[in-house]
DNA sequence: TTTAGCACTCAATCTTACCGAATGCCATCT
DNA sequence: AGATGGCATTCGGTAAGATTGAGTGCTAAA
């Protein structure tokens, strides 16, 4: 007896070949077709089968049909049997042209090397990029562009740069705008970007309401412009069509519920991953429901973080996939 | 005899029906089932049927089928029949609540409305946003991040703003990039976007390799951040699994073809419209191919310039489409 | 010019049959 | 006690009719 308790060392090597055998064909696995390779016969291969089947880790699809591992198989599979695969040398040499770019910068590294490993799989993927942790704010900018527009351009110390289009009401003077981006700048600099919507609200609102005779319009202008500030953070899918390639989604109804969840912003924003590591969920354990498989690791570069994201069919090549986000991540510093 | 030629006022009617009927159903129109509606034995209406589908307007999916338009049929339908169709309240009431949200800024205001007018319709919307044409530079500023990074960002007088991540070898001390700037600033503010790429080529980088002794690098570092200025502008899809309600889409391969050119960022960037007006591109006569309707119109707002276009199958409601179409283009100024 | 009538075509659906790939189980062998 | 061979059984998949119904084209008459 091996491993988690019940299962014998030739049942997990039955196993390992069940799994690896369907994520090749995505076609069910018999009995005979093991016999070469455990070396006995396939009633032999059917007892142990019974006992997997037992224990929920694989299951047939009717009653005379050939075995596929269970959610809770590939789960099996992935803790215990799956080891990380080492990636092939197309695989690297495809992300090292990207990585090796110097022109690119950060966001496009990312969006570009998981074109690739959408391209390389044939899965889908997923960037969420953009959100601004740990940094603070190192400058306010206001450009006037008309009497009732301006820009307002917020850097911070990590070189996050982001704009946006003020409205005001053209009672207010450039001078009055003037004074308060000045107050702001000088006292909200060094602020982490979390914590600016309240600093806002409860040190600057009293200062600016002495100085500024406008102030409230102003004040209203400048705390919208504040509080989504890196809230509806970039989503980029990448080959949503490949899962096309699949056969399990050759039917319009499977295409349709996972289409749709890529259509919902909501539900993509949150797949964000808050742990470190990579994180593999199979079927029902992720958003996207039992018929898909889900990888996924955030990354984080100069402050700036993010999540990327993997999806495959329930029966995707775990190993290789993790492999290839290990990959992005360690070399995405440079 | 009415209308292109050979057409009289009776069969210019029942193409209409055809067409009509065919958008609303999705089935073959069978001659039967408009005797009332044209006073008419069903025998009578074959017989104009046949002379409409001897011009090419209408068509047999087999050969005791009802009818159906063709391409050609949609063609004259949308030139010389469909009346631009009256918007209903609930329509203008949803985008309404879009439109008189002051905080919006405007590229929210135009994602936002495409968003609804593709839930209203089961279409799939596209906003290619983000060109700035006209626009002419009008300032830029540094801020370094690190010894070895810096931001450039650019603003233009029409309130366009864009940032580049910049790298530069750590020999380039910060002076250097600051004197740079500081010359680009002086000579080329006010030119059009289009040309900065040629006034740094020929102008600036005489001059710049006079002042500057690490100039090469720095050079090249900022013609890099220009020439691609605004060039992979932002694309956004929204309801691409709309596609799926529509019966004629009830087949994966049909899906997948759709589905691959959404993902093909370089065949979404070309549907960008230079003309002005709404245009209505019928099956074969768009990138999709001939078994979808293209209605696109490009906007244009304080100079940022950008194309809306709205997705659906041949059978699509293009009157409809056209007048949602039309109302944001009219209230999109604010 | 319109219409009624009729023969004909074809998609769609259902039934039936059959093959082959697997399985479960049982009796037997080592 | 574990492994195996044999056998009945199940079920998906494919192919071949059979049936139905919707719709057309054509012709002859109104």
């Amino acid at each position: 007896m091996v491993g988690d308790g019940m299962i014998t060392k030739r049942q997990e090597e039955l196993l390992k070949l069940i799994v690896e055998e369907h994520i090749k064909t995505a076609k069910t696995v018999s009995s005979k077709s093991l016999c070469d390779i455990l070396n006995c016969s396939s009633a032999t291969i059917r007892n142990e089968m019974a006992i997997l089947e037992e224990l929920g880790l694989i299951e047939k699809t009717h009653i005379s049909s050939g075995r596929i591992p269970s959610e809770k198989g590939y789960r099996y599979y992935v803790d215990n049997i799956m080891e990380p695969k080492k990636l092939t040398g197309e695989d690297v040499l495809k992300l090292q042209t990207i990585f090796h770019n110097r022109s690119l910068m950060l966001s496009d590294v990312i969006l570009k090397s998981m074109e690739i490993v959408s391209e390389l799989t044939s899965y889908t993927s997923i960037v969420l990029g953009g959100a601004s942790k740990n940094n603070r704010l190192s400058k306010v900018e206001a450009i006037p562009i008309n009497e009732n527009r301006i820009i307002a351009i917020v850097i911070t110390d990590k070189g996050h740069v982001e704009h946006k289009n003020i409205r005001i009401e053209s009672s207010v003077s450039i001078e009055e705008v003037q004074k308060t981006i000045d107050l702001i700048n000088k006292l909200i600099v060094g602020t982490p970007i979390e914590e600016i919507s309240s600093k806002l609200e409860f040190e600057i609102k009293p200062i600016i309401s002495k100085y500024v005779t406008q102030y409230k319009t102003l004040y209203n202008a400048f705390y919208t412009a504040f509080s989504d500030f890196s809230k509806d953070s970039n989503i980029r899918i990448t080959g949503a069509s490949n899962i096309l390639k699949q056969p399990e989604f050759n039917d319009t109804n499977k295409i349709g519920d996972i289409l749709r969840k890529f259509d919902d912003r909501e539900l993509i924003r949150n797949i964000r991953e808050e742990n470190n590591g990579i994180n593999i969920h199979v079927g029902s354990e992720n958003e996207f429901g039992e018929d898909v498989g889900l990888i996924k690791t955030n990354y984080e570069v100069n402050g700036e973080v993010g999540t990327i994201a993997i999806i495959g069919p329930t029966r995707m090549e775990y190993g290789r996939v993790l492999a290839l986000l290990e990959y992005i991540k360690e070399n995405i510093g440079g």
